[in-house]
DNA sequence: ATTATTAATCGTAATATTGCAATATAGTAT
DNA sequence: ATACTATATTGCAATATTACGATTAATAAT
């Protein structure tokens, strides 16, 4: 059917793979690590960048704001983006509980 | 189109988004969870703790298994499941990679 | 005013994902 | 041998995602 069941799972199940798919694609990889590279609001030419097409591009910059990762904002006849970084730390927060339950001790 | 231009990214950004995009379904964080809560190898009764039909559920943990999340061992008729831990640690530190390099001082 | 630049949105095609019933496979128990 | 149990695979329908050309909207430059 394509869509998932989400009423089955916790809400820190749906938060977790909620975010976890938005990160789900190399290009969406890219403009996180640029902007957290850059540590700045910039009007980079991600479609320079990234080397898809312009709606594209746009496309996955307005999934990255949806989910709160990013944010842009109207600079003139430009948009400047930046990381989210309050938001960027409650992911990391999402994540780290993930991984820190991992007992290292015990068989496997 | 719906296929992804691998080639336009580099390498980590490939791997990080293929681990998100294998993360960013509720099941599939469910059953991480639940491997890693038990701390170690089970026969757990997936399809009753998920909810979803058996096929599903099957579909589920091979996507885990094929980018090494979780490991399954065949055990008398039954199939045991467990984390790979050393594959855990090592996503573990992609994701760190991906967050520890905000830098918390500057703008936004 | 006209033209260029930047970015969002719409429409659409190709492909992927989610989910399940049905079936297949393989071990267990009777 | 037969029936039962657990899991995987196949086939398919519904929906989602990825990508792009075309269009739109809004500012900037001439």
């Amino acid at each position: 059917m394509g869509i998932t069941k989400s009423n089955l799972f916790t809400e820190e199940q749906n938060n977790i793979s909620t975010i976890a798919k938005a990160i789900g694609h190399p290009a969406r990889v890219a403009i996180i690590q640029y902007l957290i590279k850059a540590n700045a609001c910039i009007n980079g030419d991600f479609v320079q960048e990234l080397g898809l097409a312009q709606a594209t591009v746009s496309q996955h910059l307005r999934e990255l704001k949806d989910i709160g990762i990013i944010q842009g904002s109207i600079e003139g006849s430009r948009v400047s983006y930046c990381i989210d970084k309050s938001r960027w730390k409650e992911i990391q927060g999402y994540f780290n509980g993930l991984f820190e339950e991992l007992d290292t001790t015990g068989c496997c």
